[in-house]
DNA sequence: TCTGGCTAGTAAAGCGGTTGCGTAAAGTGG
DNA sequence: CCACTTTACGCAACCGCTTTACTAGCCAGA
């Protein structure tokens, strides 16, 4: 590996002369010019990024904490973040934390070490306020996807309520008016919000919600399913259901299958994110569709904007949009 | 953000010497230690790691290159890797190529600038050899779960030809005769291996095979709702099949499907990889499954072993386990 | 008493860039 | 022709850590 020494010998200058070319902070006779160019080529030369990241203090990389890299959604988000990344010249330090604190902590670590130029951060659990009070102390950090309270950072969430409206919705047009809402976390933000756009929309429809009818728990198929046995246990169940999750969704429809029910002839069912897997559902999945790939795209140039110092807007909505499959079908009579 | 300096000075001791004391490189009499531990702790020191990056030459981070990270398969395996990497303090920069030459080799020299100490690849495309050429110029490289035939690294394959062999007889111990393979690329290493291992068992029962029941191409969906469906359009199809993949078997679950057919009712089905939603599909996928996660521990130590001049094993070879789920019965009499 | 071998360190030269000051030489206006 | 501004660069310090080569002081043995 040659390095910026030997350019500037062989192109008879000096190194601040190659390092100030180089970076566009001169303007030299062609001349000159050409001879530093022939001696990069000629040498081969690539700048020592480990060098330049010591001497300016940045390191053109950036962390992703994401609780589970393994989960399709947040796999894609990674995906498209490391893409937008890429086209700018940024590497993207991932980290999957397992809703791990430690790890959670060790990633933040990174970036006060200067390991990467800010971070883009995802969770999934409520926070207990110890998260946002460490976040305070840091830089750059972007929070996608899911809040976590009184942190003052840029903000990219999908339109949670009005897909969750919207779901619930598609429902209530099918023609039901018993809707049970299998959510989320009941002090998770997105969850929040969900089952606000749930309630919107039965109040909407003039239905008064029972409050046995909302039932909420993990983001998870264990949760989707047991929710849903207590509730088909009960006298007079739903017959239809709005799930906080594909996952749940999922759980739910299990639940439906081991009572010898059927999705949609007895239950209908609407999710939320639209998983890779929901169309390969039997039967697909009715659900609300997030812009995974915008996310990670918006994230990663919001969290740009906060690294040079053109402030971002604070707080980003990305629509959502009902795909309608085959878990939806007018109630029995 | 304090400096080792800053330490030295505080415990009245020469920068070496806490280089050193810090790196195990001398020992110190405990009370001179003692200083140093305090003056750490009282300045919050933590070393910077890019100043040690360029002192040493070398990054303490990995690359990993992935066709596609929101692939549910290679984030597992990604999500291993990292954890694995992680414990041995180095980082992780994903990449996911999308199987585009370009982005590959733009991974590649990444590696070749020192950004990264070695790389793990995957690949899910047969090279043409370009990438095999390319390879040779290059450090620290470990190949997993796919081979890039002529290429002189380490290794990390499953039991491709194991697996497949159980995966036939498992359909032919359900009593069916007429077993097809659908597949991947015929010349994909682990197609090849795949199909081998199908062709043992079938010998091993004393079955010939029909050329016909050979289907090659892609590891998608696509491609096995196509060839399953061509299948179902001769004369005399077959009772069972067993898919290279577990995307392959989706499509032919759904070709199956089309038909007004049912699995295992009328076609039993065995996949390959028991990707995370294997067990979401009605009915259950019975499937191969693979050591994703050992893959990616194992990925990471024999990298490491390679960076640290320990010479690994040249092919490390994985078991895989059959997972019997819902999709294989006996052949309709 | 001298030599040699520890012990417990240190000074200083890198690693490969970037950058705040300078400055010699050439050009310009009066 | 002189003072002044450009133009075109260079010197050397700096980023924070590692490492090679060296030394001061002490003790043991001959």
């Amino acid at each position: 590996m040659s390095t910026i020494n030997e350019v500037a010998i062989m192109a008879r200058v000096s190194t601040t002369t190659v390092s100030r070319y180089l970076n566009n902070r001169i303007e030299l006779p062609a001349e000159t010019a050409a001879r530093i160019d022939a001696a990069i080529a000629a040498l081969d030369y690539r700048p020592n990024i480990l060098a330049k990241r010591l001497s300016l203090g940045r390191s053109e990389a950036i962390g992703m904490m994401t609780p589970e890299i393994a989960n399709p959604f947040f796999a894609e988000l990674a995906a498209a973040v490391e893409d937008e990344a890429e086209k700018h010249g940024y590497s993207v330090l991932m980290s999957s934390t397992g809703g791990n604190r430690e790890r959670e902590l060790a990633s933040l670590r990174r970036l006060k070490d200067g390991h990467v130029d800010g971070l883009i951060m995802m969770t999934n659990r409520p926070d207990d306020g110890s998260l946002a009070a460490t976040l305070h102390h840091y830089g750059h950090i972007v929070l996608i996807d899911e809040d976590i309270p009184g942190v003052n950072v840029p903000k990219i969430f999908v339109e949670n309520r009005e897909g969750a409206r919207a779901a619930t919705r598609h429902l209530i047009e099918a023609g039901h008016r018993r809707i049970a809402h299998i959510g989320g976390p009941a002090k998770l933000f997105s969850a929040i919000e969900r089952l606000a756009g749930y309630r919107d929309a039965m109040a909407e429809a003039g239905i008064t919600v029972d409050d046995g009818d909302i039932r909420q728990g993990e983001y998870s198929r264990e949760f989707g399913r047991a929710a849903m046995l207590d509730m088909l246990a009960g006298a007079e169940p739903p017959t239809a259901v709005f799930a906080g999750s594909d996952f749940i969704a999922i759980g739910i429809m299990e639940a439906v299958r081991s009572k010898g029910l059927g999705v949609p002839r007895d239950i209908s069912l609407v999710g939320f994110d639209d998983m890779p897997f929901a169309d390969l559902l039997a039967p697909g999945l009715t659900t609300i569709r997030q812009p995974t790939a915008e996310l990670g795209r918006i994230g990663f140039g919001t969290l740009k904007a906060l690294i040079d110092k053109t402030s971002p807007p604070e707080l980003t909505r990305l629509p959502v949009a009902l795909v309608k499959r085959n878990s939806v079908a007018p109630p029995r009579s």
